[in-house]
DNA sequence: TATGAATGAGGGTTCATTCAT
DNA sequence: AATGAATGAACCCTCATTCAT
């Protein structure tokens, strides 16, 4: 969007234009390390990009780095969607859900990182916290669909929707700081136990070992 | 324990010395910011010290930075024993513990992300590593032993006590990094949500407004 | 060699290019105090450079240091060979080193002084040190040669080669040395009493004034 | 001189006083490494003393450097007498010098050393310039009066003494900056190839291994 | 005589940013 | 679209020096 071209919408490994190779390289850094203690150069430097280019693209660091929110964020959307559209009934959504979250582990946790950052420091825009909203809210439409709609078809017991929503996707961020903080950390364990939590509370008796229960514990 | 002296004969809320003033300053800086954006001069100029007598006291910006850390989790300590020795029976010490997130909010809040940027960050210590074991490992098994005695008791229902623990724990992590995230979230809603969720996981129906429900909905 | 660019497309006196400009402000200033009293700043000032230009194109103050010895040592070389040519008869060569050491005292002095700098602290490497030598010994193996030459045509009478030269450019060294410590030392007749020595030594007998014996008393 | 007590006539290891104890650590540091390079930190370090000791001591890092020379100069001045005095004859007095310049080559090193780093920068003083004159003059009279003696009594070739003198002393100084230039450099075997040529110069055969011939070949 | 605490003035180095080409 | 050169503003850190005790 900040970027001067872009939006590939077609599959996935086309020839990247340079600005993109540059919000993919600056993605990665940021979250590595944070903000601050990312040179420009060391952006240019992984993607054999002159610092200067860097500003012919992107005006200025600050530019740059909501540039590669929005890019991450698009990126993550895309991942997510890809899962989702093989997922039907509202136990298969729900757990396919909490699988990208082990799945995708690795790029949520960055963009955790990431979007602590961004909170934290004076660094903040509107446009830039609508589209951090937008992520997680559109996580959690999806999920809060899936559940009414079971509620609906008489799969899971009526509860609070927003509640439970809230209650899973603040869980899930708690399992990617724990895993950020301590390497040991087990996140597949955690989302199969977050997701049995779940299946209680729904009221929800997933059989063995079907697909839909995607997260097998360990 | 970091810096050079310390003499603290008295009491508590005695004119600290320089050096614990420096670590307090810190710690709200690092905390509001993040390591690489406090400048030394910031921590100077928020106790009217001169620069180089930071470095006096603690010889570097990233030994400050670990001093912090442990100064903190210290302190930290101190606050979390003061307010459990009042709580008593299991379901109190449970309902105590999540309450003082909600209490201490902020300092947790601080300790977190300060935590992250530890993490974050190529700056590693074993000692400091340890440190922030040590203060998370704490509060599990005073959660843990709680719970072992409630079931011991007969007031909880059997259940996996570690991954309870593990649990309870990564969700309050999770409250936290939300309302690093989103201004506008409820702390004091989501914990008691969390709380709502243990008690029925212990099979443990507190009497509505008794005091030992510290955390009550909003 | 050093710095990161060179194109030099003419012969000489053309102006400078930056990093050389560099190099030889920084060669007189550290000739004149040293490694550690000369600020990077006072380079910038003396060529109108800004400081962080000075580490855009050597990195750093010792690498700086570093290439103003290699970059001395080939200066100085070619001073020497331009004098050197002229020079044919044995007598001539030695005659000529030695003159060189008093036209080109400036210089040699600096060089000494520099080399004792470096020799003096832990900044020494296997380049530079290689650097060095390579100028004293070059210096003394052209003497080499043309005492060995004197002998095999008559000239001079049979020494042995090596500790004449050894001698000789010692002796050398102490008078930059004295000439250092103290500003009313004579180094031309320091000079012209060591030639005297020498022939003395190869039982040469100049005749009176020719201008062989380039180093005249004074 | 300038510390506020001292002077020990008496023999050797005396237990020091504070302000000699910083003077010897001080010569040892600034010989080794340079005025510049050194800090008054170190200088306490090295001998367990506050710094702002050395300031009550001697007032100003230059002050202490001033000391320093003076009590260095005092120092090799007894070190140089108590072997002069054992010798007697014009060559044995001769010899001695030279032997002395092996023997205490690691102190007349360091300051020659000192003393070009004295000279080298904007620090001198008259009184300073005087010392360290004192010390070069003192010892070049004691080897003229032998050189005149030796001539009186016949021994040696009638020769400009004056000239000698220089010219012994000047190439001293040679082998004491080649020595600190190149770690590989063989101090005795220069100094005896000095007085080979000295005693060739003033027309005297010492007898093989007799003890005048102090610096023997390698 | 001795010391711990404190400070001002740099010094080396980095970095975001610009500009001419 | 791309780059090398250049710069101002900091930033971390050091050091000579002072002062109260």
């Amino acid at each position: 969007m900040t970027a001067k071209k872009q939006h590939r919408t077609t599959a996935a490994p086309v020839p990247l234009n340079r600005a993109e190779e540059l919000l993919i390289a600056a993605f990665e850094l940021f979250a590595e390390r944070n903000f601050a203690s990312v040179t420009i150069k060391d952006i240019g430097a992984a993607t054999g990009a002159n610092t200067a280019l860097i500003y012919y693209y992107f005006g200025s660091k600050e530019a740059l780095f909501r540039a590669t929110i929005e890019n991450a964020v698009d990126r993550a959307f895309q991942h997510f969607r890809l899962l989702r559209t093989q997922r039907t009934t509202p136990p298969e959504v729900i757990a396919g859900w909490l699988e990208n979250h082990v799945e995708l582990q690795d790029l949520i946790r960055k963009m955790v990182k990431i979007g602590l950052d961004y909170a934290g420091t004076g660094r903040r825009t509107a446009p830039i916290d609508r589209t951090v909203r937008r992520f997680y809210d559109d996580e959690a439409s999806a999920v809060g669909d899936a559940i009414r709609a079971g509620i609906r078809q008489g799969l899971f017991r009526k509860v609070d929707v927003k509640k439970l929503v809230t209650f899973i996707s603040t869980h899930l961020d708690g399992v990617m700081v724990r895993s950020m903080l301590f390497d040991d950390f087990d996140v597949r364990a955690a989302v199969a136990e977050l997701q049995a939590m779940v299946w209680e509370r729904l009221g929800w008796k997933p059989d063995g070992d079907r697909s839909s229960s995607a997260v097998r514990r360990t």
